[in-house]
Parts: structure tokens; sequence; C-alpha cells
RNA sequence: UGGGGCGUAGCCAAGUGGUAAGGCAGCGGUUUUUGGUACCGCCAUUCCCAGGUUCGAAUCCUGGCGCCCCAG
């Protein structure tokens, strides 16, 4: 088993610590406000920074979310215990131009897209990156729970040392040359620990409760948002199934996602021979130009090969080596990495060809890439579609 | 208005005298810095309606209503 090491305060900058400046992003919850204390407490010449992603009108009271309103309030606080300057920066026009733009059109392609990972890959380590160096910083460091190993090649990206709190799959778009500068403090420490360092520290978010869901999404309500932004999305169409028969009416292509099962409303059908179907249904895919969701049974869902675009490759060398590498891969956040073995498509993407069929993949979700062994991450792309099995292979 | 069949939760559907299976859908929860999946829990005091028989009926009888099929 993986042992907790506790912070990793040694940057890797050279010469003592003292006066080295070092960003932290804050996102005012209890991650990155340990990462800023105990960095200043090490030694660091650290300056806060957080950004100011969204309106402060509606999502300002939203609890658990970062980046607005009473998270900015708690962000500053909490520079304020530590004794480092803090800066708020305007970030509301990048963020809707990199964040949530692609994410309302990202649906309207008929995608479930990760907004998380394009904030990660565009506002943070892009943007604000470059902030941070204009600020004359040595490295940028954030609470993420994510660990940056240097290794004879360079940096290495690798999963946290608590598997329950590991957030590679939302960092997989990293490039090499912002991984150099980027600093995860806490990458091997457990969730506990860095809330009792927290309280040691005197910490007022020291029992903030975590974040989740969309951060610019009041009450979960995603499709809500994306209605608002793309009135197009909201078009009702038909539920058909994969035998032709329609089932039903839906409110928007932009509620459903493949591999969804629940909200569908439809069950208890016959099928078109007249025998009854007890399997549940899910969808199987989403037809934009039709405003069709086309539902089937589950084995309907099976992905032997998965296409993804974007690829970024953190394995070194020369990229994807062309005669293929044996990798782990994990297609959703939540999922046990599965064996593949990883093609480049020659587009600058690849091509995952699964060891076994996996169920619900989606376009515009991530597919990353881990080392077969170990925690390395090797960098992944987004999800572009997937291919079946071929006939006969697909048994379950 | 000749014959036959059927009417059980939103849907599909077991149950032919002993006190309402199951599945789908739905709802709630767990998991989770995306969406979703998975898992767990809940979901008909009541069986189209009204009488009757019986200790006891969704199950038997009578009448009514409503569907469907065949025949014309």
């Amino acid at each position: 088993m993986t042992t907790f090491s506790g912070p990793d305060l040694d940057l890797g900058l050279p010469g003592p610590r003292g006066g080295r400046r070092v960003v932290v992003a804050m996102s005012g919850g209890v991650d990155s406000s340990v990462t800023a204390a105990l960095l200043k407490e090490a030694g660091y010449d650290v300056v806060g920074i957080t950004l100011q992603l969204y309106d402060h009108g509606a999502a300002t009271a939203r609890r658990g979310a970062c980046c607005a309103g009473a998270d900015i309030h708690d962000a500053r606080s909490a520079a304020e215990r530590i004794g480092i300057p803090h800066y708020v920066l305007d970030y509301e026009s990048r963020f809707r131009e990199s964040v949530v733009d692609d994410f309302a059109d990202s649906y309207l392609r008929g995608e479930t897209p990760i907004p998380c990972v394009r904030c990660n890959q565009t506002v943070k380590f892009r943007d604000l990156l470059a902030t941070a160096r204009d600020l004359g910083a040595e490295a940028l460091a954030t609470g993420h729970y994510v660990r940056r190993v240097v290794g004879a090649g360079g940096p290495e990206l690798h999963r946290a040392a608590d598997p329950g709190k590991d957030q590679s799959y939302f960092l997989f778009a990293t490039t090499p040359e912002q991984l150099a500068f980027l600093r995860f403090p806490l990458g091997g420490m457990d969730k506990d620990a860095t809330r009792a360092e927290a309280r040691r520290l005197g910490l007022a978010v020291q029992d903030k409760p975590d974040s989740q869901d969309i951060c610019f999404v009041p009450n979960g309500n995603y499709a809500e948002v994306v209605r608002r932004l793309r009135p197009g999305a909201a078009d009702p169409g038909d539920i058909v199934h994969l035998d032709g028969s329609v089932l039903g009416r839906h409110d928007g292509i932009v509620g459903y996602t493949v591999g969804q099962r629940r909200g569908l409303g439809v069950g208890g059908r016959r099928t078109p021979e007249g025998e009854p179907d007890t399997d549940p249904l899910y969808v199987v895919r989403l037809e934009p130009e039709a405003r069709r969701v086309v539902v089937g049974p589950r084995a309907a869902l099976a992905a032997a090969t998965v296409m993804a675009g974007e690829l970024n490759w953190l394995g070194g060398g020369d990229g994807i080596p062309a005669e293929g590498a044996r990798v782990q891969v994990k297609l959703r956040s939540t999922q046990a990495p599965a064996p593949a073995t990883v093609l480049p498509d020659g587009r600058g993407g690849a091509a995952i060809v699964l060891d076994a069929p996996q169920y619900g993949v989606s376009a515009g979700q991530a597919a990353v890439l881990y080392a077969e062994a170990g925690d390395r991450v090797l960098g992944g792309g987004w999800i572009r579609g997937a291919e079946a099995p071929a006939v006969g292979a697909a048994a379950e």
C-alpha cells in the first residue's frame, strides 16, 4: 500500500527557500488554504491569488463551490490569517470563453463535457500560470491531490497517495511545460491529514465541506444553465429505441448523456414483436441534428475501442510509441482503471483498444492513461467516440 | 347488444378462496471536484364499479361500465 508521506514542501527551487516567490491558487477551500499556509510556514514568499470566475450574484450564497462570493471571502480571510498578500483577479470573461461557452457548445453537439478539466487546462494552468510568472513567481502551487515526481526525463505526474482523493483524472491535460512550473504539495497527504493541518494552523475553513458539482451551476441544475446560454438546447424531441419504436418525448438533448439510465421516464414496454421488455433502458447515443435521444439495452453500450482526440502525452519520448503501448485507462473519474492498448491515430489523437468492453463511454468525457503498473499518469485525451465490439465478440 | 376474451400501481405483469410476486419507470440515499454508472432503500390496506355467497374473495355468483378480437 502507498504510505502517506505528508506535505511535499520541497518545491525543488534552487537555493534557500526564503525569498523564493510562489503563487498559490486559493479557491477558498480547505485544500488550497492549507497549501498556502504550509508553504508560508516552510519559508517561501507566498502570494495567494483567487480567481473570480463567475457572477457574484446568484452564486454568492452557494456553499462548497469555488471562485465566487463567499469563497473569495474565505480565501481572503485565510490569506490574512496566514499572513500573505492576496489578490483577487477578475477572470470572468476568460472563464466564460474558455470554460462556460465550451461547456454549452459541447452539450449542443451531443457530448458531455467536463468543465473542471477545461478550467484546469485553460484558466488555471495557462492564464493564471502566466500571471504567476509575471508576478515573478518561480512556481504555481495548487491544492490538488496529485503528485509531481521528478524523474530522469523531468517532472512526471503521478496519482495522489490517497486513492480516494486522487484528482489526476481532472489534470490529464496538464502539459509538460505547465508541469515544470506547477507544484502540488498535498499530493502525498490524505484528506484527514489536510484537515488536521487546517486545525493546527487555525484556519476558519477547516470544516468546510469538499466542493462538488459544477462550480458555476447553482443547485446542480446544469441543464438549466445550458438552456439559458443556448436556447436551442431546450428543443424537445423524441426518445427512440434502437428497434425503431418511439417511446416518448424529451425536453432537450442537453438533459441526457450516453450511458444514462435514470430520468428517461420510459419503461414497462413491449417490444415491437409483442414481448415484454423487462430490462432497463440506457441512452445509447444522442443525435443533436434530429434532436433524438436513442435508447437501448445495456449491451448496446459496449465499447471495445475508444477514439480520443487532443491527446496530451506525458509518458516521455516522442509521444505514444508507434507500435502502441500497454496502459491502464480511466474513462470516467470514479471508475477503476482498466487495461488497454493505446495507439497513435496520426491526427494528434489515439485509439484506445480495451482488453474488455466498457459500458457508457460518452463523447466529451476524458480518457486518462496511466502506466500499466505504478501511479504515473501518461496523459489522456478527449473522448470523441467509441466502437462496439465485433459481432460475436460482445459476450459480456 | 351474435360469439369469444380482458379489465391488478404511471407502464408491463404474477396471483383462480386464505388475506396483493417481480420487472420497468418514479422517489430518496450512498458513492463522486463533470455528466453519468453502480449499489441500497421506498413505492397498491388494495385488485374497473355495485351488490351477493363465504369465517374469509383480486380470485366464486349477479348486474353495470369500459376495452379488445372474431363474426357479420
